[in-house]
DNA sequence: TCTGGGGTCCTAGGACCC
DNA sequence: TCTGGGGTCCTAGGACCC
């Protein structure tokens, strides 16, 4: 069996762990810029708050309810999410930690203790320790596991945070219950081809013949009505190197000058050099995109793309600045009002395992001391202290809504590095 | 006025090879 | 007139996740 360790609206939660007063209140978390909701307490999800709503549409309603609004904190988030997986790992021997606020625990081989009281011991543990309310699903497969999460945050008071989900009857009732796009792995599309197939429930889905799924969603189809069986599809994965850096940024407010836009691009790709200079790998492929606002149908749109093979793999900001600001001069348009923009590198190799082009000037090698001091020198003295001359060291996206209690948190914390896959 | 960011995987189609 | 078959690799785009 696995279980599934879920914290409950996580975000929220870190901001309660600050400040006791806003537990039973309406809280929510907002993301860069202030701009969607991106966690909500069970209050603020009774009140009708959508997820990814936009805080600009429901600013009358959070007055209205007094909703505590919150930018997002990712340094507190990350410190928090290191706590909860060091509690629940203690538990097993093998897990694999699926994103900032879920991980998976194996429990095979628990067969001769009560895997109910188990988890229930592990959910109070993280509660008196960390103070972070959780919620754990218990089932003999990945995909099942999430059901039974859902089932227990649906009724919390009746199965008390920890619900298993073991028997044939259980999971046909389950799976009768389950709407099919909250299946994992069924998304808003898929959603709707389902309902137009007549599949409402996750149960339908099994009555389909599997010509029909494999046709409708791939081998990822195959994949999930086994899964839903209880025939284990998907193993717990151990943490691999990321395959792909992306650093993307919404501008708070939209940019015309296209030195402007030069500046903000240029920083998004130090920042990729940097993430791959801490994971000692460099890259082989170098993506720009700019865009204007889409949400702005009275202004002209427009949005573009290009990638970059390089000729020599590499991880020094300069050289990768130096591609990124010819990509962003091929791209670039004049006369547009631009609201987002970012930089994605990919096809990565180890920095000891380049392999060199002849025919092309290769500097990595002179540059990577450098940069690798610049880095030791940020980490000790904080980020973008010591930095390129293109870089303004401003962030051109805000938080406004932080508090005094998270001031002196950061005062009093150490705060690790991000170290999360995402899936 | 104000609408996030960072990931993974799969598939179809084209280029190219023998 | 008649014009194969099978494989790999790459890329863009689309789906999904949190």
């Amino acid at each position: 069996m696995y279980a599934l360790v879920d914290c409950n609206n996580f975000f929220v939660s870190c901001e309660r762990t600050l400040d006791p007063e806003l537990e039973n209140k309406p809280v929510v978390v907002l993301s860069n810029n202030d701009g969607c909701v991106v966690s909500r307490s069970k209050e603020a999800k009774d009140l009708g708050i959508p997820m990814a709503a936009p805080a600009f549409k429901y600013k009358e309603l959070f007055k209205e309810h007094d909703v505590k609004c919150f930018s997002a904190k990712f340094e507190l988030y990350n410190f928090k999410s290191q706590q909860v997986i060091r509690i629940a790992s203690s538990y097993v021997l093998e897990f694999e930690t699926y994103s900032i606020d879920e991980l998976f625990l194996n429990l095979t081989g628990f067969k001769y203790i009560n895997m109910y009281d188990y988890c229930l011991e592990i959910k109070n543990k993280i509660k008196d320790n960390a103070n972070i309310p959780v919620s754990i699903g218990i089932a003999s497969t990945k995909t099942l596991c999430k059901v039974a999460n859902r089932i227990v945050k649906e009724f919390p008071e009746k199965f008390n945070g920890v619900y298993i989900l073991d028997t044939p009857e259980k999971i046909e009732k389950a799976l009768k219950w389950l709407n099919i796009g909250d299946v994992w792995g069924i998304g808003r599309k898929l959603a709707v081809t389902m309902q137009d197939n007549g599949v409402f429930k996750a149960w339908d889905l099994l009555q389909k013949p599997e010509m029909w799924v494999r046709k409708v969603m791939g081998i990822h189809g195959i994949r999930m009505i086994n899964e839903l069986k209880g025939i284990r599809q998907l193993e717990l994965d151990s943490p691999s190197p990321k395959k792909s850096i992306a650093v993307t940024r919404s501008f708070m407010e939209m940019l015309t000058e296209k030195e402007d836009v030069r500046e903000r691009v240029e920083t998004f790709g130090m920042y990729c050099s940097e993430r791959l200079r801490k994971q000692n790998t460099c890259c082989k492929m170098v993506t720009v995109f700019v865009q204007t606002n889409r949400f702005r149908k009275d202004l002209p749109e427009y949005r573009k793309a290009i990638t970059q093979i390089l000729p020599n793999p590499t991880n020094s900001s300069i050289l990768i600045g130096r591609v990124v600001n010819e990509l962003f001069e091929t791209i670039f348009k004049e006369g547009f009002h631009y609201k987002k923009a970012g930089v994605i590198v990919n096809d990565f190799v180890p920095e000891d395992q380049r392999l060199i082009n002849l025919f092309e000037k290769d500097a990595q090698n002179q540059h990577l001391p450098v940069m690798k001091a610049m880095d030791a020198m940020n980490k000790k003295f904080g980020k973008d202290k010591v930095r390129l001359g293109s870089m303004s060291g401003e962030n051109t996206f805000g938080r406004k809504q932080l508090s005094p209690e998270y001031e002196a948190f950061l005062k009093n914390n150490i705060l690790p590095e991000a170290n999360f896959r995402f899936h």
